[in-house]
DNA sequence: CGGATCATTGACTGGTGTCAACTTAGGTGG
DNA sequence: CCACCTAAGTTGACACCAGTCAATGATCCG
């Protein structure tokens, strides 16, 4: 049984807005899930049977061409919410990269719940409307962006969602990459080793450094949104 | 003042789901505008001041990298919303691509409008859906396809949009692409040269015919769709 | 320690981009 | 109505970035 009043995600997932009684409803009607990493909780193609809540870990959302090729669409992180609300089929896949815990609801439960709560209703719409936002800038890294510039790019916004408080200009950021080589390769529109040749050349110029091949350092603020494009 | 009564995007725009009165209230908060081919209505990173309905025409969303290599994001349609509901900035730009029609709200009022009618705020999260739904479609067009299946899985969206109503298996199908090549190769992510070229190509296997260079004819769906890796 | 997985590096290929010439279509004005 | 001009599209030659294939190196875990 789900104590929503103390869930680690209360505040900034889409239940933030419900009320008390309210909140108990949705808690009635949702159910915490363990996933391992590797595991997927939806499919691509599959009735969209669930929608839910990252609470802790990190998923990653997929969709493959027929032969084989799979892009990734998106990384999902505690708070973000998962699967397609109003409508029938889930066109990408849903699969945890570290263990994670998520909060699931039946769709059709959700969508009713949904239709009668409209400050859940307006919040869904706020956070799609930002994915959307989110998806046009990717198409235009996938579209028009060298590889060093979408290397660079993606660098840049884990920094932001991983390390959202570092003020000063000049501290080093470090963090820890949620996805390995392959998984970037894929969001990137790359293949594992030009990725893995731009990191190296990005560290070669000293800009970043990599301690070990999951984590990152940012030497150089400045010199990466060059890279990216942005200076 | 707009006759919303006559509105030619009446029963399918987001307008659709609204009572006489509650029409009437939008109405009176809508201004119909009219667009040459090649105004553009909303600046990329401009203020959000803007929203609204294409009542008819086509217009193109785009947005630039700092050095001018632009991407378009999308095409609007008539009964298409367009602008940023519910946000401070506007991402992209939108342009007119023929002559246009189109109903816009301040943005302010619209937002208003829409909090308070539940139903258009859900149409609004329903079309934001599908537009996600179709911005992933487009991650995986321009992160994972060669030329040739970009511009095959293009022309078979155009006909989508453009012919709804075609049946029979075998019918041809024929359209009047509503860009031209330099827009096609910034949707693709391609050069004008290679959309050219595989437009070209299609031609010499006889999959497709180019009455004129604004017009496409479908002679082989099956093979089309192959090409666009349906296959 | 040994095996599996992941990442890096190198050599080579090939698909797109780039640059440039040419063709076609459309529009304007004499 | 034709001549011209411009913009849009096509085609060709070539270069280069990123993909492919293959070997090597680093980590992790049993």
């Amino acid at each position: 049984m789900a104590t929503c009043s103390q869930c680690p995600v209360r505040e900034s997932s889409i239940c933030h807005s419900l009320s008390a009684d309210a909140l108990d409803r949705f808690g009635r009607a949702g159910r915490r899930q363990t996933l391992l990493a590797g595991q997927t909780l939806m499919w691509e193609g599959e009735d969209a049977l669930l929608v839910g809540n990252v609470v802790d870990g990190i998923l990653k959302l997929t969709a493959s061409l027929s032969d084989g090729r799979d892009q990734m669409l998106g990384i999902a992180f505690p708070s973000d919410f998962i699967g397609r609300a109003f409508g029938t089929k889930t066109r990408h896949s849903v699969t945890a990269v570290t263990d994670a815990e998520v909060c699931t609801f039946r769709r059709s439960d959700f969508d009713d719940l949904a239709r009668r709560h409209a400050d859940v209703e307006h919040d869904l719409l706020k956070r799609t409307l930002g994915e959307l936002d989110q998806m046009r800038k990717w198409m235009q890294v996938l579209g028009k962006m060298t590889a060093t510039e979408r290397v660079a790019v993606f660098l840049i916004e884990m920094a932001a969602r991983l390390c959202p408080d570092v003020e000063s200009e000049t501290a080093l950021i470090r963090f820890t990459l949620p996805i390995g080589r392959q998984d970037m390769g894929d969001l990137l529109g790359l293949t594992i080793e030009t990725v893995s040749r731009q990191i190296t050349n990005l560290r070669q110029r000293q800009i970043i450094g990599t301690p070990d091949r999951r984590s990152i350092v940012i030497y150089d603020r400045r010199a990466l949104a060059a890279c990216a494009g942005m200076g």
